[in-house]
Parts: C-alpha cells; sequence; structure tokens
RNA sequence: GCCGGAGUGGCGGAAUUGGUAGACGCGUGCGACUCAAAAUCGCAUGUCUUCGGGCGUGUGGGUUCAAGUCCCACCUCCGGCACCA
C-alpha cells in the first residue's frame, strides 16, 4: 500500500523527529496576547502496551488541541502517568521484579508509543505519581488536610477484596464485587484513614449547577452524592407490659365442652361512662376476678363480638368502642393450664359506656356473675400481680426506655406509621435486649441475619423479621403504641438505620406487613396527576378487590378509572383509615392528608413540615456518600505520612522529612498484611528519627488520590517549593476542557472535586471546580461489535495498524468513527480505515492539480468548508468535520484543480487531523519553513460564498411533488407563478383548488389543494 | 422500580431552529483501465411497484400546510442509582 501515495512510515518519522528537535509543542504559561486553553486528557496507566483505546482517549483530543492552538490559543496539552497501582505489584510478585522498575520501562516505551500518536504533548511538563518528586507533594497535602480535619483516622466497617488482599472504597465495589477483579467483598472493622468527603457533600451537588457539563455526567454525581430532604422524627420506647390471659368461669371458654383450641376470642375492658373505674365480673370465693370475654363467631369482628357481649352480659346498652388492640395472645387459663392445658387466641377490646341505662341480664348470666366497679389504680395492681396477668395493658406513662430518631422522606404518612423497624445492626438492638421477652427468638435471627453477605442481604427481597417483645414504640403523632421489629431489609447505615413503618404508603413497609399481619393505616388521599388519574394506583398488595373491579375492562385508562373508584369507595368504608384484611394495599403517591387529625386536607408538602414540627422533629439531610477510605495494604502506593508514637498516637511526618520514601527492602506477596510492616528500613528509619518506640504507618494511599490533583503539576512539574507556583496555577486553572472516560465519573471525578474544593478551603488554590469543560468519551468495540477482548480474538493493535496506513490514518479514522461529544460504542471496522486512507490520498493528489485560477464555484465551497469545519470542531463533531472536508476534496477533483491559495486553506483545516502529512506538503511543496501546526486557522471570507439561488422542494398535499431554484431576491408572486407552471405541479393542481401557498424561503414550498 | 440517554438503509452514522430523510464513509452491483488481478476511476445502491405511484426514521395515537425533530401512551436497548426509608 505504501509504493502508492505517500509513505506514511517515512513521513511521520520525518516529523516527529523535526518537532521534537524544534520543540514545536513546548508551551509557556504565558503568551503575550494570547488567551491559555488547557485541554487534558485523563492520564495513562503504565500497563506497558498501547491499545486503541488510548489512541481514541489521545490522539482524537489532540485534534482539538491542535484546532485550538491554530485558533490563537496558547494550549497546554501535557501527558503523563498514573503509575502507582496494583498491576506493577501483581507483574512484579508473577514475575519476581522491582515493580519500580516495571512501572519506569514502561512509561519509556509507551512514551515512545505515545509519540507515535504525533499528539502534540509537551513532554517537558510530564510527570509520573510514583516519582518521589510527584508524591512527595500528594504527602504534602495529604499533611494540610490532616492539619484542618479533613482526614482522620477511624475504625469502621470496610470493604475487603480477599484476591487483592486490601481495603477498597464504596467507589471500587460494584454490586458487592471487586471493581478490579471482580471477587466477592466482605466486611471487616479495620482502622483506616478517611478523607472528608461528607464536608463537601453539598457543595459536589450544588456546584454542578454553574458547570456546563452533560447532564448524564451530573446526574450520575447527583445521585452518588445522594442528597435527600426529610425528617428526623423521635419515637419514645417503652417497656410492654403483655400479659397471658387468665379468664374466669364467666367465660364461654370455660364451659365444659366448648372448642377452645384454635378460638379466637374477646377480653372486653369496659370503661365507665364519668368515674375512673373499670366493670369486672365477681366470681366465687374472691371479690371479682376478670372483664367479660367471648367466644368471636365466624364472620364477626372483635368489635361487634364485644359490643354483643356487653350488651347480653352485663346488661348495659351503649357500650362505644375505645380501641381494638390488633394483636393476639396466646392465653393459658389460669385454671384450665392446670386441668387440660388448653389454649385460646385473644383479641382485646376496650369499650366505654356511653350511660348506665341497662337491661336486666338473663337469670343464666346472673347465676355466673355479678359486676362491680373497681377503680383504675385497683385494676392496674390486680393486673400486675404474677399469678393474675392480663393482656391489657396499664398505662402509666413512666416508662419511657429510651427515645430512637427516625429518618423518613414521607413525614406526612405519620399518622399510618403502625410499627418500627430497626435494622438488625442497631444499638438500640444490644440496649435492649435484656428488656425483650423473646431473645432466644431474636438471637438466632441476629445469627442468621450475621452469616448473611451485604450482596446476599441486597439480592434477596424476601423480607423477614422478629418483632421485639417486651417493648413498643409509640407514634409520636397519634400516640398510639406501636410494635417494634427489626429486619435485614432496614440497612444501618441508610438513614439513621430505623423505619418507621407505613405500610399503606410504602411498598416495602406493605410486603413486610402484610407477612406479618400488621396493620394498615391510610392517611395520605393520592392526588391525580396533571393529566388526571392517568397512573396506576397500586403499588402492592392485597389488591384483588381492586383488580376486579376493573376486571371486566381493557387494561387501560377505564381499568385505572375502575382502581381510583375502588379505592375512593373502600376508604369511604373505613373510616379511621385502617385498612380491613384483603383490602389491604400500598400507595406511594403523595396528595392530601386525611385519618390525621389537625392535618386533615393539607398538602404532603405542608403536612411534612407541620407534622415533623409538631411532633419535635428536625427537618434535615441526608447523603448516601460516605467518607472516602484511602488506607491501602499494598506496597505500590504512596506511603502515608504518618507515624505512631509509643501510645499509639499518630502524628504526621514532618514536612523537612517528605518525600517520606517508600522502602525498598520489602517482600511484595499479599498475604493481608502491609507490605511496609516487613522493611527494617522504615522501621530503622522511624525510629533513628521519632525515637525508640515509634512505628511508621505501613499502609499505602488509594491511587485515587495520587490522580486527584496531577493535573497541577503539568503546570509547574520542575518546582521544589510548593506542588505548583501561584503563577502557574492562576494562568491555567481551571482546566478548560478534560476528556475521559465515563468509568471515572463517580470516582476520578468526583474524588478530584472533592480535593480541590479542600485545597480551596484551605487558601492553597483560589477555584473551587478543577474542570471548566468535560467530555466522556465512547468505547471502541472490537469488528464483531462486541468488547476488546484477548479472549474473543477481536483486539486491534494500533502499532501494526499504523505500520500499513500510518498514524494519521488512524487518528482521523477513530474521529471520524462516531461523534466525539456522544459515549457511544463504536465498532472499529478494517474497512472503514482504509476509506480514510484512500481520502488522505486524494488530499495528496490534489496537491497535483493546483492550477493558476479555480473556479468561483471551489472557492464558495472552500469557504462554506472552513465555516463548517470550524463550527464542528468546536462542537466535537468530527466525524461531520471529516465528512465535509471529504465532499470538498471530491468537489475540488471534479471541478478539476484548486488554487495554491486555497490548497494552503485546505491543508490548515486538514492538519489537525493529519498533522505528519499536512506538515509534509507545507514544509516542501508548500514552501514554508515553519509548522503547519504553528499557522492560523483559516478564517472564511463569506462575500466569496455564492448563495445566491438553491434548490428547493415544491410540498403538495405535504408531498414533495417536484423541486425549482429558486434566487434568494425572487419575490414570492413571480415565483408562485413560476411554481404553478411546472409540469409537475400541474399534473397535480389540474382541475383542483389551491387553498393555500406558502413560501418559507431557503426551506420550502408548500401547496394545500383540494 | 426511579433518573438520564438513545432507537434512522446491509453496517458506522448525517439531517445545528419543524421545511427535499438517508450527507459522508464502508459494503454490494454494474462498467472503464488491465493478458489478468490489485489499486484507481465512473455509475447505481431505503423498500415495494401494474412504472402512474405507494410505503418508509422502534410501536400506536395526536398537533401542523409540513414531524426523525413537537405532544400523549407504549415497547426495546444502553448508562447511573436501587430493600435508600
Amino acid at each position: 500500500m505504501n509504493n502508492k501515495g505517500f509513505d506514511a512510515q517515512k513521513i511521520e518519522k520525518k516529523w516527529q523527529d523535526w518537532w521534537r528537535e524544534n520543540q514545536t509543542y513546548r508551551t509557556e504559561n504565558q503568551v503575550a496576547g494570547k488567551e491559555n486553553f488547557y485541554a487534558l486528557s485523563e492520564f495513562a496507566y503504565p500497563s506497558g502496551n498501547l491499545h486503541v483505546g488510548h489512541w481514541y482517549a489521545f490522539a482524537v483530543p489532540d485534534i482539538y488541541a491542535r484546532f485550538k492552538r491554530m485558533q490563537g490559543y496558547n494550549v497546554l496539552y501535557p501527558m503523563g502517568f498514573d503509575a502507582f497501582g496494583l498491576p506493577a505489584e501483581n507483574a512484579a510478585i508473577k514475575r519476581d521484579l522491582d515493580p519500580n522498575k516495571w512501572t519506569y520501562e514502561n512509561m519509556d516505551y509507551m512514551k515512545k508509543q505515545l509519540t507515535s500518536m504525533g499528539a502534540s504533548f509537551d513532554w517537558s511538563r510530564t510527570l509520573a505519581t510514583c516519582d518521589p518528586s510527584y508524591y512527595r507533594w500528594t504527602q504534602w497535602m495529604f499533611a494540610r488536610f490532616f492539619e484542618n480535619g479533613l482526614v482522620y483516622r477511624d475504625v469502621t466497617k470496610v470493604n475487603w477484596c480477599e484476591h487483592d488482599k486490601t481495603i477498597l472504597a464504596n467507589e471500587q465495589v460494584v454490586a458487592g464485587a471487586c471493581e478490579r477483579c471482580g471477587n466477592q467483598v466482605i466486611q471487616k472493622d479495620m482502622p483506616q484513614w478517611m478523607m472528608k468527603i461528607t464536608d463537601f457533600a453539598d457543595a459536589l451537588v450544588d456546584d454542578l449547577e454553574k458547570l456546563p457539563w452533560d447532564d448524564s455526567i451530573k446526574q450520575a454525581q447527583r445521585e452518588w452524592v445522594g442528597r435527600k430532604e426529610g425528617s428526623l422524627i423521635p419515637f419514645t420506647i417503652r417497656e410492654t407490659e403483655t400479659y397471658d390471659v387468665n379468664t374466669g368461669p364467666g367465660d364461654d371458654a370455660f364451659r365444659e365442652g366448648q372448642p377452645i383450641v384454635e378460638r379466637d376470642n374477646v377480653v372486653v375492658i369496659i370503661e365507665h361512662p364519668d368515674k375512673d373505674e373499670f366493670l369486672c365480673a365477681k366470681w366465687k370465693q374472691v371479690d371479682w376476678q376478670g372483664f367479660v370475654t367471648g367466644g368471636i363467631d365466624e364472620g364477626k369482628t372483635p368489635e361487634e363480638t364485644a359490643l354483643e357481649e356487653v350488651r347480653e352480659e352485663t346488661g348495659y346498652q351503649n357500650p362505644e368502642i375505645v380501641q381494638a388492640y390488633d394483636r393476639s395472645s396466646h392465653g393459658l387459663f389460669w385454671h384450665v393450664v392446670k386441668e387440660q392445658n388448653r389454649k385460646a387466641n385473644y383479641r382485646i377490646v376496650h369499650v366505654k359506656l356511653k350511660d348506665l341505662e341497662r337491661e336486666e341480664s338473663s337469670a343464666e348470666e346472673q347465676a355466673i356473675a355479678e359486676f362491680v366497679w373497681v377503680p383504675r389504680a385497683e385494676v392496674n395492681d390486680f393486673l400486675k400481680r404474677e399469678d393474675m396477668r392480663y393482656p391489657w395493658r396499664v398505662v402509666s406513662g413512666e416508662d419511657t426506655l429510651d427515645q430512637v430518631q427516625v429518618f423518613t422522606t414521607r413525614a406526612d404518612t405519620l399518622f399510618g406509621a403502625t410499627y418500627l423497624v430497626l435494622a438488625p445492626e442497631h444499638t438500640l438492638v444490644t440496649s435492649l435486649k435484656n428488656r425483650i421477652a423473646n431473645s432466644d427468638e431474636l438471637d438466632a435471627y441476629l445469627t442468621e441475619v450475621s452469616k448473611k453477605s451485604d450482596l446476599d442481604r441486597q439480592q434477596s427481597k424476601e423480607k423477614n423479621g422478629v418483632e421485639l417483645k417486651g417493648v413498643e414504640a409509640v407514634n409520636p403523632a397519634t400516640g398510639q403504641p406501636i410494635p417494634i421489629w427489626i429486619g435485614d431489609y432496614v440497612l444501618p447505615n441508610v438513614g439513621t438505620g430505623a423505619v418507621m413503618a407505613v405500610p399503606a404508603h410504602d411498598e416495602r413497609d406493605c410486603e413486610f406487613a402484610l407477612k406479618y399481619d400488621l396493620p394498615f393505616r391510610f392517611v395520605v388521599l393520592p392526588s391525580a396527576g396533571p393529566v388526571g388519574n392517568s397512573r396506576q394506583l397500586i403499588t402492592t398488595g392485597e389488591n384483588a378487590f381492586i383488580l376486579s373491579a376493573g376486571a371486566t375492562e381493557e387494561k387501560g385508562q377505564s381499568q385505572i378509572n375502575a382502581e381510583w373508584n375502588a379505592m375512593y369507595d373502600l376508604l369511604g368504608e373505613c373510616a379511621d383509615g385502617y385498612l380491613p384484611k384483603g383490602k389491604r394495599f400500598s400507595c406511594t403517591f403523595e396528595g392530601k392528608l386525611i385519618n390525621s387529625p389537625d392535618f386533615n386536607t393539607q398538602t404532603s408538602e405542608d403536612a411534612r413540615r407541620n407534622i415533623t414540627d409538631v411532633v419535635s422533629g428536625a427537618l434535615t439531610t441526608t447523603y448516601r456518600i460516605r467518607d472516602w477510605g484511602i488506607s491501602r495494604q499494598r506496597y505500590w502506593g504512596c506511603p502515608i505520612p504518618v507515624v505512631y508514637d509509643p501510645e499509639g498516637t499518630p502524628h504526621l511526618v514532618p514536612d523537612e522529612h517528605l518525600p517520606w520514601l517508600l522502602p525498598e527492602d520489602v517482600d511484595h506477596t499479599p498475604d493481608g498484611t502491609a507490605p511496609l510492616a516487613r522493611s527494617e528500613e522504615l522501621k530503622k528509619r522511624t525510629e533513628e528519627i521519632f525515637g525508640k518506640g515509634w512505628t511508621p504507618e505501613v499502609d499505602t494511599m488509594d491511587t485515587f488520590v495520587d490522580s486527584s490533583w496531577y493535573f497541577y503539576r503539568y503546570l509547574d512539574n520542575q518546582n521544589e517549593d510548593v506542588f505548583a507556583s501561584k503563577e502557574a496555577i492562576d494562568a491555567w486553572m481551571p482546566v478548560s476542557m478534560y476528556f475521559g472516560g465515563a468509568e471515572h465519573t463517580t470516582m476520578h471525578l468526583l474524588y478530584s472535586r472533592f480535593w480541590v474544593k479542600a485545597l480551596y478551603r484551605l487558601g492553597l488554590v483560589s477555584h473551587d471546580e478543577p474542570y471548566q469543560g468535560r467530555l466522556n468519551r465512547g468505547l471502541i468495540l472490537g469488528p464483531d461489535g462486541n468488547k476488546m477482548s484477548k479472549s474473543k480474538g477481536n483486539v486491534i493493535d494500533p502499532d501494526e495498524v499504523v505500520s500499513h496506513v500510518g498514524a494519521d490514518t488512524v487518528r482521523m479514522y477513530l474521529a471520524f468513527i462516531g461523534p466525539f461529544n456522544e459515549p457511544g460504542s463504536y465498532p472499529w471496522d478494517p474497512n472503514g480505515v482504509v476509506g480514510i486512507r484512500r481520502f488522505l490520498e486524494r488530499f495528496w493528489r490534489l496537491s497535483e492539480h493546483i492550477v493558476d485560477t479555480e473556479s468561483d464555484q471551489v472557492t464558495s465551497a472552500l469557504h462554506k468548508t472552513i465555516l463548517k469545519v470550524t463550527d464542528d470542531i468546536d462542537r466535537l463533531k468530527l466525524n461531520t468535520a471529516i465528512s465535509t472536508l471529504m465532499i470538498f476534496v471530491n468537489d475540488a477533483e471534479k471541478a478539476g484543480g484548486i488554487s495554491k491559495n486555497s490548497y494552503e486553506i485546505l491543508a490548515r483545516l486538514i492538519a489537525p487531523f493529519a498533522p505528519h502529512l499536512v506538515e509534509e506538503w507545507w514544509q516542501t511543496a508548500g514552501g514554508y519553513d515553519t509548522s503547519v501546526h504553528l499557522a492560523d486557522w483559516p478564517v472564511a471570507d463569506t462575500s466569496l460564498i455564492m448563495n445566491e439561488s438553491t434548490t428547493i422542494g415544491i410540498q403538495i398535499n405535504g408531498k414533495v411533488r417536484a423541486e425549482i431554484i429558486v434566487s434568494d431576491d425572487e419575490d414570492e408572486d413571480t415565483l408562485r407563478d413560476r411554481v404553478m407552471a411546472l409540469p409537475e405541479v400541474v399534473k397535480w393542481t389540474e382541475g383542483k383548488e389551491v387553498k393555500k401557498f406558502i413560501y418559507i424561503p431557503g426551506k420550502a414550498i408548500s401547496l394545500v389543494i383540494v
């Protein structure tokens, strides 16, 4: 291929050498009359070999950097190496090498490969994060952060990768697995150094507003920070006095032959209408022993049964329900225990008499029991007797054990909170342990939970839990006691690790409540959406009644209407909001409050604030993001500049001892302990400087620390006094355009933003965002459309392609493969590469057709091309810029030639894409002795653009039927006459009436006929 | 499930504000040059067609003289978050 057209190999070598010798791309911090432009590509890990992804990451942005340079900017486009990290260490372990040597050899080799791209890197500014002259400043910044409380040491649960034998940051754990090696990550308690990124959580979200980045990047960062507005609601916790049921001879169940086992019964507590007294049955030898009881018949509610029992057994005719307790109690009859050991289920119903109107009870009833009024205090004493246990709670109000804060985003549903769920890890679970009646059950559950990995726990959606018997919480809005559960669906580090469960308005609580038969209270009437009741209402639950409401309808709007109507009907039936069995569901929409005294008809939004206020809660914000743990138990990383005194207190290594060097006498084999702990030299060094008994920190830093500030060091990489001078920083920062991979959106990009904000807070820099522009590039796939991988055998070796078609072709092909400003994935097409090579050859051959005078059409087309190419490169739509250049070259060929001046302009337009080839023409045939890359970018002369006529389509009833050439100055009437005379138009309009004639100059003519 | 983004020929993709859908490149077909092949050049290339035209930008509706583009509903794919309270 090289024997025809141009010799890429020769040309490229020649100009790469020339550029180096002439320092063409050396960049000064300031150039008079030029604005600075900092174009940055995420630096490379020195893996030892350049792949197509590197070309895409570095060579394509280089086109942009060259373009900006020609446009008159003073452009910095630097390159360096992110040189600490696991691969070096793994290679070292595997092949018994020195990671330092391995890394530096790779960097040398890769520098050569990078040069072969023809990129305009200023190599005088390069850096390597593993170089002591670099990491000295990483350590220096760590020290400043330490002094200002931005880094601290803490023992926390950490993500531990068994394979890599190191801690991982939350950001490095993907779906419970190690982001690097894919092995499962386990939780371990370990001391580690933490960066206080949470201090900047708000700024990391809010400051996104002022950045013109793609919304997907900003959104991903927002979600990562996970800021949520909500309320902290305090719930008091108290001891529940739960008693087994004792009944006397008045109980149905006591009578011979009654089916007691598995029978549902009520115990009725009867309150006096005026006095604080309760009606108790008087039995046999004792003054009184119990309350009215009765069996619940099939189809009756406990309430109905209770009212009936009161009327029948006591004769009082107007009882009124105060409260029905939902929890049933498994009672043992005190007297039956001895004889038959029978059991029954009890529901307790508390009624109050409206008046003392009384019918005489039957003789039979009177024979069994007569009734006496007993003062509350006396009843309470009775209930507390060891041998006399009743399921009725004694209300005393003085038994507050503790308080628990619950975080919720839906304080408006507080009246619907019918139970509380704590994470198994919640501290309250331990502190309440001795109060809990069912601690065996609890222990068994806790053991089971601890066996589950975090991954298992989050993957199994089957909810389960255990009630903490013996304690209960009080719903601060209703004042009602509610049970407390623990459940592993509540995660310890989300919110406060405690949830107020509102089954009627939360899907997860609904599932849990259905499983354990907990009450549903509906307190928010959903509002119709902006377009009416267009949304499906039910999220989950026993919604058969609702489904059947719309069963005859087709799925769609009428089904949805039926759902809403069924809900309204149901809510009309249950005035207190408690949903009956079989009709329990959850609806998470916001709306207006119901069943919430004092707050009814308020909107969810208002109620959240007002309810929070009334229950002495607090509006608050929570975040998903956690502090950044940076300790790594690995060798090849930046040493943490900390030593411990004999008491174990950490101290910074003073600045004069920086760089705090990475020891070399270390066996790198990972065994779960830090390799640095095995260094005699480090131990000795520490004792010599600080004294006997002092020990060094042996963990190294996460490599994301190294890369959090590297863009400063390019600006002033030789400076030995500061990480970069203020002048250099102010000249270049923030980075004008940062090119990188989408995979770094929630890691490097977030960390470095944090880092800069921290430096800003400490007054070390004068800007609080590192990157003005940001572009996530796409992915180059193999020719088969799959991700390139050795196992699939679809890996493209750029060196090999370059040896066939040259670097210019490869660069330009990558720019042509798809829009660089959209992070799509583009398959590598070997034939597509050939197409670009053909184009470059046509451009090359066009230089043999230089004529003295070219046609006006060519001149006009050239200037149009300038406009379009300039605009496209500016928007990083390099693919269409190239297609525009192709069109022009094709046209110029056909037009028979091009003037030298025009060819020079064309050459400059192509120069960023094919820097070697254009330089070759420019400095040989073109006759220049300075680089084309330092030439000015062409500016279009619009006066040379011929634009007097355009061909536009004629639509008849919306269909294009003809076309016509129109000059810009033609008036509408003459145009109309010409249009109507066209044979193609006549064909369609003959015998029809033309109702409308629309002319949009330069765009369309539209006729409406009938 | 929620939040982003995207669905256009055989393929990558183009159409910047609603105005001739498919630019440009690849592939394919035919032709020229050649003893032949490669390379190069030229022509054609959405689809159906009774050669009048019909149909075409994920699906179904709608707005408009005009819709890939705007509105409503849905489907699929990609990315982020996810038992997040």
